[in-house]
Formats: structure tokens, sequence, C-alpha cells
DNA sequence: CGTCACAGTAACCATCGGTTATTCTGTGAC
DNA sequence: GTCACAGAATAACCGATGGTTACTGTGACG
């Protein structure tokens, strides 16, 4: 049967896996060491290569089940029809830049690294599948919260495209500010949470002139 | 006089520094080792360190003077009059973004790397000074275009700041989305910087709205 | 000419991500 | 029970990094 290798096996890959998304998630991306990860995980660095091939795929292991449930939640909160696009859209981007800042620029070293363009049409990892799919979610929210429409435009106009990049630009540009700060999170966010919705309603203001 | 020895140490330091900026803009600064340098100034890698304490302080000797350049050109297209505000602020920062964008990630590894807040009233890095400069300046020629005052105003309003906050995500997503592409920057830049454009003005229109 | 300060370096250190040769250990057949 | 084997795990190693230290070689100057 062979169970009993296989589920020890099967466990400390889970534990290298679950020892390695807290530390990413504590410290950054670079600044975890594969030795360290190895102790805490209980194991020998090198037994981590058994399991994945290299630190970078290890990160894209880890990091793609917790954009799938990013995903999830941008999709339910979008769902909510009782409240207004405009609250819709302000829920759905803090939820995009606390989940990217909570995640100790470990989202945010997949997505500069990637250097894929937002609408490129055939990227190869998977992790850019999903951002494209979440660029998409928000960008059709904002059309809504814009134009007033109750669904996304049949043909994407290049005006709403236009209005995702900047809202994108703007997202990218909190998250990459207060990536690597020493303040923690959650008293960064309280401070900081305030300007973001700010500057989300200052450009929905000024979209709907157009 | 010790003349001619201070001289060779001179050329020396100076060979580092330019060797170190031509790969710094070539190849980033994270992928330039110090033996690199250190070959292409023509000593061994040890040298360097009796000029620069670190690898940082190196960059940072390298970036103030170009920093300060950049600064002269935004103050100088602050001071022409003869154009409408609006114009005055996309031309200052389509020469910021243009500025950051062709240093080849240098001055963006080193706004990233600084973890020093836009309103700290004490930084201890001279570019994080020029910087806070440089965001003050913008800010200011933003509060000119909202409120159409000609003059900054005396005592900074605390919306004032948060408008100049808010342009600078957006800058500074612009930016960080876009450093590290392979795509030349001329290219890049003839296809982005019409959005560029469009963001800061509906940033403006959204902000006159107040 | 001797000596002294200092530019410059070779050898070294700890650490990194990653590879390889080896050891250890459950498992299944006899 | 025991023996051979597959595969999990590792110790030792590799080349590289940024940085330190103990030393050398050479201009400057009394």
């Amino acid at each position: 049967m062979m169970t009993r290798r296989k589920q020890l096996s099967e466990a400390m890959k889970a534990s290298i896996r679950d020892a390695a998304a807290a530390l990413f998630a504590e410290k950054g991306y670079p600044s975890v060491t594969m030795r360290e990860i190895a102790k805490a995980a209980g194991c020998s660095h090198t037994a981590i290569y058994l399991y994945y091939n290299s630190k970078e795929e290890l990160l894209q292991q880890i990091a793609i089940p917790s954009l799938l449930q990013l995903e999830q939640r941008l999709l339910e909160l979008r769902g909510r029809r009782e409240a207004v696009p405009e609250d819709r859209l302000l829920a759905v981007c803090e939820q995009y830049v606390v989940f990217c800042l909570t995640s100790g620029s470990l989202q945010t070293v997949l997505f500069m690294s990637g250097s894929v363009r937002v609408d490129d049409p055939s990227p190869e990892l998977e992790v850019n599948v999903i951002r494209i799919r979440l660029f998409t979610h928000i960008s059709q929210m904002l059309h809504e919260t814009v134009t007033g429409a109750s669904e996304a435009p049949d043909r994407e106009s290049a005006a709403a495209i236009d209005n995702g990049r900047m809202l994108f630009y703007y997202l990218q540009g909190f998250i990459s500010t207060y990536t690597g700060h020493l303040e923690p999170t959650a008293e960064l966010l309280e401070r900081t949470l305030p300007i973001l919705r700010q500057g989300i309603l200052t450009l929905v203001r000024g979209m709907k002139q157009n």
C-alpha cells in the first residue's frame, strides 16, 4: 500500500507549504531563506527541493490558492446588490489592497516581477491569468459605478478599459508605496485607508464628468 | 601637497561612481554585483569600500545629483507662467514619470526601498529629503491647478496634502507598473503617456468638485 | 635615504539558492 | 523473521553574493 510513507510525505509537503506561507507573509518573499523555511517546517533545506523545484515555484504554489480565495471574496462583495455601486466598488478595492499589503509583499512581488501587461492576451503564468481576471472584475464594477449601468458592457469600450487602467494605477501606487514598510499593517491601514477611499471617489467623480 | 596621490584617488572614486551608474541604469540595482562594478571601474571589489560604505550608499551617492537635476527641470517647468496651470502640472508629472522610468529602476528602487513616509518630519537619507521636496513641488502645483490660486497656500491645508498624496499614488502606480518591463522605454511611453495624462486630468477634475 | 600614511588587495567570512552523493528507513516478497 | 529495494531525507558541497581584515606596495616628505 505504501500508505504510511505517502502520508508522511504529504504531511511534510504541507508543512513546508504552510511554513513558507507564514514566513512569506510575515517577512516578505525576498527576506525569507530556504533554510529558514526548512527549520520552521522541521526538515533540512534540501528536502524542500524534493517537493518544489525552486523558491520561485514554491511562491507560486502558495500564491495561487490565496489569489483564488481573494477572487471569491471580490465576487461575493460584487454580488451584494443591496449596496450602492459606489460602496461595492470601495469595498472591493479595499479588499484587494488589504490583501496585497497583508500578504507581506508576497503578491506584490508576484505582480511586479511578472512584467506582464494587464491586457496581455496570452500570459504564461497562471498567477497572471488570475490577476487579469481580478483586473476585469474591478474594471467592470468601476464601469457600472461610473455609467450607472447595472450590467457590464457587452463590448468593452475603450473608455471603460482606460478607466480601469487609471484605477489600477492608483491602487498599485498605493500598494507599492506601503509595501515593505516596517509599520504594523493594521496601524498602517487605519491611517491610510481613508485616503485610499477618498482617492477612488475622486477618480470616479472625475470619470463621471465625461 | 599630496596632490598626485589625491588626484589618483579622486579619479578612482569617480571611475567607480561612473561604472556603477552605468551598470545600475543598464541592469537595475539588485542585479549588479560589487565585483562587477569593480571590474568595470578597474579595481578590486574591496577598493569600493574605501570610498563608499556599502552598496546602498553607493546607490544614494549616484542618485542624488540626477535627482537634483530633475528638481531643477521641474522648477523650470513650474515657472513657465505663460502656460495654464493644468498644462504645467501635466508637464511636470510627465517629466517626473519619464525620469523614473528612463533611469532604469534606479530611482524606483530608491523610492521603494526608502520606506520613508512622504510626510516624515526627520528623514535621515538625503535622497528622501529631495524626494519630499519633489512631492511638495508637485503638490503645490496641483493645489494651484485645483483651486485656481496662483500662489501656494501659506499654511498647507490638510485637503491640499491629501490631494497631493492621491496624485502621488497614481504616479507611483504608473511607474511601478512599467518598471522592469522589457519593452523599449520610448515605445512604452508613446503607448502609455496619453493614459497617464488622462488619469491626471480625471483626478484634477474630481478634486475640483470638492 | 628612511619612514610613515594610505591606496589597494588577497584571503577570508557568513550566507544565499541550488546540486549531488550518501545514508537511513519503511515496505513487500520470500 | 529477514532481506533487498525504493524512495525520503540529509550532509557535504558548489559558485555566488555583500562585506571585513590583515597585509602589501608605493608615493610623499623630513
